[in-house]
Parts: structure tokens; sequence; C-alpha cells
RNA sequence: GGCGACGUAGCCAAGUUGGUAAGGCAAGGGUCUGCAAAACCCCGAUCACGGGUUCGAAUCCCGUCGUCGCCUCCA
């Protein structure tokens, strides 16, 4: 079956189909790095993540860039109160956010462009806008000419006419046209500057995107990637500088996550609700972050709150829970069992890239994997062997491993402490053959208290860590 | 005011080229166990509301109510 995607820009799915064959060049708008990132963004970022991990389970080559936009008016303003330089502020929450990510689980891009890396190609670019009648200069800043774009709004569905630009801000009455937008500013006193035919200035927000995709990617990309709120204006914007420049459509798919709502509303910087990823780490696992937006569909909003939360931790031990060893001294489990979990096992791969297909549609996914987890519990219940287990085992952890989950159930195997805890497990067996509860019971919790669970069952006694 | 999305069991949520509703969490019952834990089994919805199209609609159309996003920086 043919990989199907959503495309904001046609409002419709579509066969995917790439540029290049077996290629994807894929291109995410990364965050303005002046403060911590949050859980919104975390969710943006697992999105393209999972969906990029799935493009290579199909066979693609993935060529995936974020940037970061590394100097702007929010930048500025922060360093200037915290008394340092613009740069350094960038700097700092560009490794934060790297951080941020990698405890996630995510896969680091391909590469990660920044805005004042492309100052050239940014001048180069705006005075081609100016040459070809796209852009013009008003003392030292420049601005896009929206008029000249006959298409503008292709992608956000809107129209020039139906836009009421400057009901909620002032309009620059230099623009032309309300909607007009800068592709280069005029540097105020103190500023981070670059030299320029019009100035010292620096580059607006829009078309730093749009430079990094010229250099990084080329003329024409296969997926363009962000959250939804960015449709209106930034791509938008993108789309007409990039178009104006190359004369060639740009993106072939223009794919948006849905926002995280908190307490029912967006979380935003503005409306200061924000959950920072690195807060979110200290209590949970990257995994459960993870396994709340995978639980739904990437253009949905993603419900998060403490509810939520919760269901998915327990969620998570589930997908665990199927990863644990054989019961001890299995003796093999009835063949039918047998029959049902390989049965089993193709069903989840065939559904499972079913619904990946389907526009990554991986809540779908899922449900298809927790019918293999309650299959391989069953047969372990039934006396499954390790190496009756071992197939579906390696589906499982090959499927989940393609959602970015990693489910790490014992980081601590190869603990020193193991053969300690092995003989005290052993000796309370003994205890218990002896109806000695009390004693048998005592080391059970001490044992818990320390992060060691123990299970017994009719077989005997197992154990793992917490 | 304009553009767009959404409203499925207690909660989260899939399913929308129409054919009698995945999965997870919680609650309840049961198996196993000395107890506990884990696992397994059983158990719940006619899909916001009102019309319409159709042999047949959660899925299409119209209307109503409600929630949310964008139109300003935002993943």
């Amino acid at each position: 079956m043919a990989l199907r995607v959503y495309n904001t820009l046609t409002r419709e799915k579509s066969d995917f189909e790439t540029i290049e064959k077996g290629k994807v060049r894929m291109y995410v708008c990364g965050p303005t790095v002046y403060d911590s990132a949050h859980v919104g963004h975390a969710m943006s970022a697992l999105v393209f993540d999972v969906i990029r991990r799935y493009l290579i389970y199909k066979g693609y080559q993935v060529q995936y860039v974020m940037n970061f936009t590394d100097v702007d008016d929010k930048i500025i303003d922060r360093a200037n109160r915290l008394g340092i330089e613009p740069i350094e502020l960038a700097e700092k929450y560009i490794n934060e956010f790297k951080k941020d990510l990698e405890s996630l689980n995510i896969l680091p891009a391909t590469e990660h462009p920044r805005a004042t890396e492309e100052i050239d190609e940014i001048i180069g670019m705006v005075q081609t806008l100016i040459e070809r009648g796209a852009a013009y200069e008003v003392d030292g800043d420049v601005f896009f000419r929206v008029e000249q774009a006959k298409d503008y709004g292709k992608l956000s569905g809107r129209k020039l006419e139906e836009m009421n630009a400057g009901s909620r801000i002032r309009v620059d009455d230099r623009k032309e046209n309300p909607m007009d937008f800068a592709v280069w500013k005029l540097a105020k006193e103190g500023e981070p500057a670059w030299d320029s035919p019009w100035g010292p200035g620096r580059p607006g927000w829009h078309i730093e995107c749009s430079a990094m995709n010229l250099s990084h990617l080329g003329q024409q990309i296969d997926i363009h990637g962000g959250g939804n709120d960015l449709i209106f204006p930034h791509h938008e914007n993108e789309i007409a500088q990039t178009e104006a420049i190359t004369g060639k459509p740009f993106a072939r798919y223009w794919m948006h996550n849905g926002m995280l709502q908190l307490k029912g509303e967006k979380m935003s910087k503005s409306l200061g609700n924000l959950v920072p990823i690195k807060e979110f780490i200290e209590q949970h696992s990257g995994d459960v972050m993870r396994l709340m937006v995978l639980t739904s569909h990437y253009r949905s909003p993603l419900t998060f709150n403490n509810e939520v939360i919760e269901a998915n931790e327990r969620a998570l031990e589930r997908l665990a829970s199927a990863k644990r060893p054989a019961m001890p001294e299995a003796k093999g489990a009835p063949g039918d069992v047998l029959d049902e979990l390989t049965k089993q096992v193709e069903t989840t791969r065939q559904a499972f890239t079913d619904s990946m297909d389907e526009d990554f549609n991986t809540a779908g996914a899922l449900g298809s994997i927790f019918d293999l987890v309650r299959m391989i519990n069953l047969a372990r219940s039934k006396g499954a062997t390790d190496a009756q287990l071992d197939p579906a085992q390696q589906t499982l952890t090959e499927l989940t491993g393609v959602l970015g989950l990693k489910l790490e159930t014992d980081q601590k195997t190869s603990s020193s402490a193991d053969a300690f805890i092995d003989l005290l497990v052993e000796l309370r067996q003994e205890l218990r053959q002896e109806k000695n509860y009390a004693l048998s019971d005592t080391i059970r919790d001490r044992l818990a208290g320390l992060g060691v669970i123990i299970e017994d069952s009719a077989q005997g006694s197992t154990w793992r860590w917490e």
C-alpha cells in the first residue's frame, strides 16, 4: 500500500511522491531560542521525528533540516534585560534545546542551520527580490510586496482583501500594503547588525527559513513542517518569498501538527502557561511524552494534563510488560496458542503499516501493537518459552522502535548487586516453602524499598528493577 | 468580522471515497497466589443536538449549540 499524506496546501490527502526517487528532503521549523523550550515544542519535534522515522522505515533516505532562529526582537530584548550578548543567549538555549531533543529520543537533524550563519545568502535573496520588484526598500527596511504575488494566501486559504491587517496592531504606514512584511530590518543602536546595501541591519523572520531551505536543501523540497500556528503568516510568507526567487513550487507537502492544549487553551509564550521540557523530563520519561503524542493524530489538538500523563505512564508499563522474559521453568505453550501468536505478529505488522501509511495514523498503529502485547503476555502466561516468545518480541521492539519508543525496562540489569538479589530471592523461596510468610514478606517489602519488585507465580519467583 | 478545525463510552482516543464503533487509562467481576504484585479472562458507547439525502450514515448536506486555532510573536 502506498503512503498517503495530508497536505495543508491542497487540504486533502494524496499519494506521497518525492521529487527524487527514494529520497526525502524535509525541513521543519525550529524554535526561536530566547527561552527554554516547552512541551508544545516537544510535541512538534516528536511528530516530525516519528514521520521521519517512518519514512526511513519505508526505505527512504531522509535529509532532515531543522533551523534555529538565533536573531530576532525577543532574543535581543531578553539579552538586553539580562545584560548579555544576544548571541550568547541564543547559544545557551540552542544547547539546552539539543539536550531536550536528546532526552526525548529524537534523532539528531541532518543539519541544524542558524539564521546568523545565512546572512550572505539572505542579503543576496533580498537583492534579487528588489530587482524583480517583489520587494522595496524604505529607510533601511526592506518589505516584501504581497500584491505582486498573485497567489498570496494559497496556503492559509486567505485573500488579501479579506484580511483586516491592523485590527490588532498598528500598521507601519511606510508599507504599500498593510500585509507587506519585512525581509530586512534596519538595526537600531546597539542591536546585532550586518552590513548590507541598505545599511546595517538583520534579516526578517521569514526570510531566514527561505534562505536555509535554498542553501541546505535546494529550490524544491518534499516536506515542510511545523506547528499549525505557523501556517499564517510564517509559511505563507516563506512560500511567497521563495517562489518569487525560484519561480518554482517550493514544498510539495506542507505538514502541520495540532497544538498542545493545556487546560483547554494553547500553551504559548504569550499566555505564560508553559511547562518546560526539562521540567517534564525530571518527573517522567521521554517515552511518556512521546506516547502521549502517539495516542492521538498529529493534526489534532493534544490534551495535556495530569490525568492523561498518568494514563500514559500506565500504558507505557503495559507496553514494556510484553518484553519481559518467559516465566521461570516455562514448559512451552500449547500449539494453538503459539499459532495465534504467530498470526498476531503478521496481523500487527500489516495493521501497523496500514495505519501509518494513512497519513501517519500513530494511534491506529499503537492499537495494533497493543493487540500484540496482549497476545505475547497471554502466551507467556500459558507457559511459552523465551524462544517461543522471541519472534513476537522482536517484532514488538522493531515496531515500537519505528515510533521512537525506547521501552527500556531493566536498565540496571547488569548491576553488580544482581547476584545478591538472586541470593535473597532464593532464600525467600525457601522461607515461603517453610511457610515463614512473615519473614518472606519482610524481604519482599525491604527489596521493594530498594526498587526491586518481586513477583511470585506458580512456577517460582522473578524479580526486576522498578 | 474573516479563514479553519473539532464535538465518539467516566477520561484520552482511532475510525469520515457510507454498510451496523480499534486501542489505552480508570471502575467492577473473575482466574492465579499464603498474601501482594504482575499477567490473563469478562464487562461499557449508536457516535453534541435537530433536520435531510440514502436500502443503509459516526462517516455526505443544511441548521443550532459548544470548544479551539489563526488573522500580532508563537511548535
